[in-house]
DNA sequence: CTAAGTTTCAAACAAATGTTTATAACTGGA
DNA sequence: TCCAGTTATAAACATTTGTTTGAAACTTAG
């Protein structure tokens, strides 16, 4: 299982330095060094740069949806038709975020990957993520519209996106901002603990009183 | 006046390619070809290309901070040592960030700008960011603890993160995600809009509910 | 006008990057 | 054992990168 070693050993240095400094600043001799294994190996196995950054994702991306499309069936097989109750649903989208990583590297890296995939502008990867991965989120915005049915479609859209904000933006710089809480407040905060503080939060935002200029004026279609 | 336009058309191009791009990302090259600038002009005027990413960002930063702490002055002479409702310090702080850049570019370069300092591991630029206006934001939170005695240091500390993270990734995403919505709800949003949408969200995510590992048991110190 | 100082410019530099190539080493089945 | 197919390796390749250089052009004060 020579090759597959190989392969594994490159993914797994690559996906920490990627974390760790972004894409464009993790050379391929940096990746190849620090995981043992010749230069040209990325390309063999790879192709290109650019696929290897699509490979990183696809290890964290196809199990977590797998089992996020899972737990969705679940949870609407339980439910039967009624609209399912928003802690639910964020619930499981917590327990499939957090049942992936544990498998292997930690959270972290998985956030931070993502985190880069907005931030930077690799266009490449916002296509390649939305074009793969998209149907598991809009399976997943249809049921947060049942669970939140006095929100504008619009509102909703964007309180979603704020709340994904927070979670990937805040696990993502996870590491320094412990750092500073463990100073300041004198507490460890593991990934389960972020989550569980993330959970009131992310309720109550979705579940603010409408903006002024909405919950007056008749609201959109 | 010729130093000072190609020091600012230098400016003025870097940031949009910064922000579309990101830093690593953009060469010296385009920069210079499209300020329509000779190369060597920024290793002049600049010093080095990390002293050009210093200088976009403070171009922002420095009347950010001054409108910022004037800002503060004002409401703290104006509650006389009485705590500042969140609301109002919420409100000055999105009417600082929202004065700045209605002077040069949008807004929207700024945040995006923000995003790519927290999730680049450029570590030049969060020391330096963190070492040159990180008063003013340590100015700030000590009012939002005022303004929220009921919540413990640390469950503020992560919720005003959450809320950084809700705001940052938003703004600095802007483009694509305004595409979207105007092709799925047929509505043109603005900055504006978006920070009306924000504040409730805001607001009522600060006063949550604590979790349930600190609403029973005895709130740390 | 002239000389000193500042700014521009084209060219070159060294270093680093992703990728390709040709060869060697290894693998498993006939 | 031998041979196809796969994998590993070192070397080279063509680009691109940030930076430096030295001379030209320009500006400004005396």
């Amino acid at each position: 299982m020579a090759q597959n070693d190989t392969v594994t050993r490159i993914l797994d240095t690559a996906e920490v330095l990627f974390a760790e400094r972004g894409f464009a600043e993790t050379s391929l001799r940096t990746i190849t060094s620090k995981a043992k294994v010749n230069l040209a190996a990325v390309n063999y196995h790879f192709g290109s740069k650019k696929s290897l950054i699509q490979a990183v994702f696809a290890r964290y991306l196809d199990p977590f949806t797998e089992r996020f499309h899972r737990a969705l069936d679940e949870l609407e097989a339980h439910y039967a038709g009624q609209p399912i109750p928003l802690e639910r649903l964020l619930e499981t989208m917590a327990g499939s975020v957090l049942e992936v990583p544990a498998e292997r590297n930690s959270l972290k890296v998985f956030m931070r990957l993502l985190g880069l995939a907005y931030s930077q502008a690799q266009g490449h990867l916002r296509r390649y993520i939305q074009e793969e991965y998209g149907s598991v989120f809009t399976r997943f915005t249809a049921l947060i519209r049942q669970a939140t049915p006095e929100l504008p479609d619009s509102e909703r859209f964007w309180r979603l996106h704020f709340m994904l904000g927070s979670v990937i933006f805040t696990l993502s710089g996870l590491d320094a901002l412990r750092d500073i809480a463990e100073k300041d407040y004198g507490e460890h905060v593991t990934v389960r603990d972020l989550v569980r503080r993330l959970r009131p939060v992310v309720v109550a935002a979705m579940q603010a009183p409408l903006p002024d200029h909405l919950s007056s004026a008749p609201q959109e279609a």
